[in-house]
DNA sequence: TATGAATGAGCTTTCATTCAT
DNA sequence: CATGAATGAAAGCTCATTCAT
């Protein structure tokens, strides 16, 4: 066959499948059968892309990863305001969440147990982020847009917040652009009446 | 030994055991050898009081959970303001994180993928503080000290972020008091400057 | 309590509460807890009175064996005609069999495979009663009431063909006399017309 | 090797070791790791075939029944004679048991206290045999050769002796045909002197 | 390269047996 | 004597991984 896909098809195709059997089962109930299943390739087809059903996850994660970052830093633009960082923020993580919900939950649910490697990898860009978002409260109180707050302190209870709502219990349901904003003006003006 | 431990306490020593170790290393890599070690007692012993793992793990989760509840019951008494209210949550749920490090990373983690009735539970607790919360939120308004904001989403918002604060990663090594405040008056005046 | 039961009392009650589950359920499927439970002991006691699970069913099977070589000792009068003492113990078998199905239903199928002692008592009790039938059958032999025939051979298919008929699937129902005489009666005579 | 096995042949020689490990055991003794050994396979081979120690046990089982009816239905010719009949099915059945001694003590031995279904498939072989068997006697009675007698109960009885001499402590050292025979001769004729 | 039959380490669970009371 | 809580050896079964084809 002499118009095959190219190279890396095979070993996305396992990826995508392993992301669609880990975020439904989690690490430890998904059998390496059914991702190759799944992928439509043989079992030990898996083994010539990864070399263990720990190095297949760790590199499925982390391509999720990488793709969620890759996002934000594409659709992040520098010369946006300081609002409207926040809400493009919101929107774009919650849009993440919602077209790669196996993705998603994958990092929202099993990294702790699974390895200390991925633990490290998910931790990381955790840090990322909230430092991102740190940074841009510093920004804003810096250019008096915001009061003297803690910013770490605040970029981790914003991110937690903004997690909350993506997950699958919170409100996600209708347009995600209304509820971004929402999350931002509960956020930014809080819930006092003034 | 004539003061022997009261009835049912080899239980708990057992359930003790197990939280730490699922605590420790996830539901699925934790042995039961390994837990009947930490308890100090015999392999068999924790199937005369627990029908299987995951029996010992469900009963550990919901009496970690029972305890949860039970020390927000206690504390977060009616006749407290709106705004001591939520203080009261934030410092309660901090301090019972890092009291019961054990209980609140299981709680925290494991709940996807262990059994559909664990997941049941765990959802049925957050859902019931959601509820909680939003109901005071909904009081706020109608007592005019909150603007008009969506509850259910506030609600999910606010104890997102506190669960961020209390995790591993987040800002729990001081005193507790103070970053009680400090999230409250965040969520509650928000960060823009007046 | 001056006026117990007699020493070998509570020994007799676990080896009958022992047959019973025995029978039921076969040597690997019962449980000496059950067993203890049906003779209304506490599981312990049982290891007072017989060294092992084996050691139990084999005391219990003896007893068994004993029982009905005493019956038959007993019953098949030396003065009786030939014809007689085979009617006699197809009887007497039958009626053994009726009596302590559990005994009986635990000699014929609990033998080969819990241990070689066992394997041991019950061939050797098979072989005494075959010796006993095959000099029965000798004789007749000299007495001239029989042909000349093998009497090993016939003993063996004899005790055979009266087993088959007090197994479980056979006929047992109605009163024993008349079976027993049918059986007698098909064996001497065979089923050819004359 | 080019001259491989042919397909379903690993699966024929775990049962074969079964039937042989299983018959010198018994179910309960019979360790799953034992059998693999004797059919020098590993362990979990034998779980890529049976779906359990059980379903091993059942399905080499009733291959064994199968054969035995294979074996009946294809030796007893319609048009032999009703003497012709019996001393075919005695010859049968005790080269059966010889050639096949390992089914043969499986079948004789172990049904009762495994499983139903095992009990069930037993006792219907069985009792086809004796349908088999009646009819056979009922032939002869309409026929005129055979006197009035009951037909189930003369071929339990006949099934009866035919299968404790075909057992192991039996008379089946030398030649199966002056066996059959005499067995036969002894229960058409009887054993008195007309 | 791609495959899946074969494997065995490692797990949960059972239950005969012990022994402190 | 009587007990039953405690125990751990032992067995069935799973599934990540290998390797001959």
């Amino acid at each position: 066959m002499f118009l095959n896909l190219n190279a890396g098809d095979k070993k996305q195709k396992i990826m995508m499948a392993a992301a669609r059997v880990f975020a439904q089962k989690g690490f430890h109930k998904s059998k390496i059968e059914e991702i190759a299943q799944e992928a439509d390739v043989g079992k030990g087809t898996v083994y010539e892309y990864f070399t263990s059903k720990l190095d297949l996850f760790s590199k499925m994660l982390e391509a999720g990863i990488w793709l969620y970052r890759d996002t934000l830093a594409r659709e992040m633009k520098p010369q946006l305001t300081i609002g409207a960082k926040f809400t493009r923020f919101v929107y774009i993580h919650l849009q993440f969440v919602q077209c790669h919900q196996d993705i998603a939950g994958v990092i929202r649910q099993e990294f702790l147990h699974v390895s200390p490697q991925v633990q490290q990898t998910i931790m990381e860009a955790h840090r990322e982020i909230i430092k991102m978002l740190a940074g841009t409260f510093r920004e804003g109180i810096e250019t008096g847009s915001f009061r003297q707050i803690d910013c770490e302190l605040a970029a981790g209870m914003f991110f937690g917040a903004v997690h909350a709502v993506g997950a699958p219990t919170g409100k996600t349901a209708g347009d995600l652009e209304p509820i971004a904003s929402q999350v931002v003006d509960v956020f930014l003006k809080g819930i006092e009446k003034k």
